[in-house]
DNA sequence: TTGTAAGCGTTATCAT
DNA sequence: ATGATAACGCTTACAA
């Protein structure tokens, strides 16, 4: 194998050049391997050879210039913090490495997303991903001529990558009622996330399809937190009329609520059964272990990258709607039949 | 205010020029803020209104070629999916938008450090941090010319930051043994990560120290999750002479452990003291709540990015070595004193 | 103080 | 098949 002199970045197109005794932009045309334009077999392994030599690395900012591309993606998450937006974001990374991009990360917090969108833009970024950001109250101006792609977050503007939230919430009203509860809770995240939004959604309207009603005490808005899911229990458990079951917005919030019941010496599943939605890998960590909707958070972020690539690069059908991802039931020991069901 | 044409980005310092009347370099000069160059304030003040008015953003790209100086950096984590190097990737990424730069994120699963190195430094990165990542192993030459930042992997090649793993180490063991404990054991990782290592190594000192051996029976490595403690923890109750009291390499080993003492019936702390490492958010999800030693995860990524940008720009000390962040021993409901020892 | 000119390292459009 | 030549949008001398 060839000594590389320095695989520093430092060495150009041209210099690779000199050593073969081409010129630059034969360089440039063999190694960028645009396919309508063919070289010498000869003078292609010359010039291979030359830069295999010296390490060259083709400058990616250069090409950029000129190419009007920067093959960058911008990825804005809520909260890296949250298991479920650090899942996304690694499916969503590992896609655009695959196929060619880098990905500039942003936390939203304190930033707002308008700002985030100008510095992305500054460097021109070819697309952004943006999961559960609130896209809807920024001006329309912040996103001209950007490429987008949201993640759960419909819209009749960009396209979009979603899961069946309404299923997920339809699934954990159906197993509770198929259960026998009728006295049933149900505690989202205060944030108004539009797949949080629909997860109750398809929760109260399965209910309500089974003529089960939920009574606004047993309704509960709290921070998508593990303290907040423990203060949401509490004040459940606090009240007269205590349900017998209860679905959570989001793990964390159910895993809050385990912990409540846990301290509170409420039996879990005897006097109260829990579901949750996501599956992160906590869910499994509690005795007994926390049922719950699966969600790809993986593959959200995924698809989400593929499908920024597709516009990209204006291959792929004239945007075909995706349909949503399946969610699916994980039954596992927060659940147990309506006591007095069970003679049934 | 002024009515934007377009904020999109293809309005260029050109057209800024055109419309302020003045040469486009006068509207770079205005906008770069160099500070050895004056321009009339009346000028200047045209410049930027025209700029305003057109909604310019100065292309980034454009301006990393002829600096030669790209604003970004890149960010090389094992695992976004673990709770510790997602907070790191939170507080480096915030620091470094702080400080004007952009930062590629890379996982590194399956792709090897080398090519994840190759592909930053064709991007023209002005450095990357790394994390945990097998540094050493890699050939010198992958890192030529890259401003380079470890974490938690000390070396004398290369500035970096740390915790007190040693430290972390020591106060469990301490915290054990004030509590009568004599029969300890240990449950590392079995990947072979500098921080991890010291970790163990200030464990076992601290116990050596006390005249407290650790049979190897007693000394466990496994993959670092929640089902890797879960079974050391089942081995460990497996043998005919249990251990009283348990320390993890980080809080996923010792919150699978928990779980195993739950499902097996082993009182927590009464038959068994556990101490964990990290303090991540989960581990005051369970009863009791896990002992732990708390380590800055995200103040270890706010100060790598610190670092890196201080390397970059020239500016901060000569490299003065940075003594490790503090760690802190939170004591909760995992660990109580030896049963024996109790009316000492 | 400001305009002119050169060049950053590529790609792309021509001739040859 | 390959080499000039001209951008890409900006910064930075150097003139004027």
């Amino acid at each position: 194998m060839a000594r590389h002199h320095r695989s520093n970045s430092r060495t150009t197109s041209r210099d690779v050049a000199a050593r073969a005794g081409v010129s630059q932009p034969t360089v440039s045309l063999v190694l960028s391997s645009n396919p309508k334009a063919r070289v010498a077999s000869a003078t292609r392994e010359r010039v291979l050879r030359a830069a295999e030599e010296l390490g060259y690395r083709p400058n990616v900012v250069a090409r950029s210039l000129v190419r009007r591309r920067s093959y960058a993606l911008g990825l804005i998450v809520p909260d890296i913090g949250n298991q479920f937006f650090a899942d996304v974001v690694s499916g969503a990374e590992r896609v655009a490495t695959e196929e060619g991009y880098a990905v500039f990360l942003r936390e939203q917090r304190d930033v707002p997303l308008e700002r985030h969108l100008e510095t992305l833009r500054a460097r021109q970024v070819d697309g952004v991903i943006l999961d559960a950001a609130g896209a809807s109250a920024v001006p329309q101006a912040a996103f001209e001529g950007l490429n987008i792609v949201l993640i759960d977050q419909p819209s009749d503007r960009w396209p979009g990558v979603a899961s069946d939230a309404e299923g997920a919430g339809r699934a954990a009203a159906e197993h509770l009622l198929a259960l026998g509860h009728r006295r049933i809770a149900f505690v989202g995240p205060s944030a108004d996330v539009h797949g949080f939004r629909m997860r109750e959604r398809g929760f109260v309207r399965a209910l309500a399809a089974a003529g089960v009603s939920l009574p606004s005490q047993w309704l509960r808005r709290v921070p998508a937190t593990l303290d907040g899911g423990q203060g949401a229990m509490r004040a459940l458990l606090a009240l007269p009329q205590r349900p017998s079951a209860a679905f959570f917005g989001n793990d964390l919030l159910a895993l809050g609520a385990h912990k409540a019941c846990t301290q509170l010496g409420v039996a879990i599943p005897e006097a109260m059964s829990l579901v949750g939605c996501d599956d992160i890998a906590f869910a499994r960590l509690v005795t007994p272990e926390l049922t719950t909707v699966a969600v790809p958070a993986r593959e959200l972020g995924a698809r989400a990258a593929r499908l920024l690539v597709r516009e990209i690069e204006g291959t792929g059908g004239p945007a075909q709607k995706p349909r949503p991802l399946p969610v699916r039931l994980v039954v596992r020991g927060t659940t147990a039949p309506y006591p007095q069901e069970r003679s049934a």
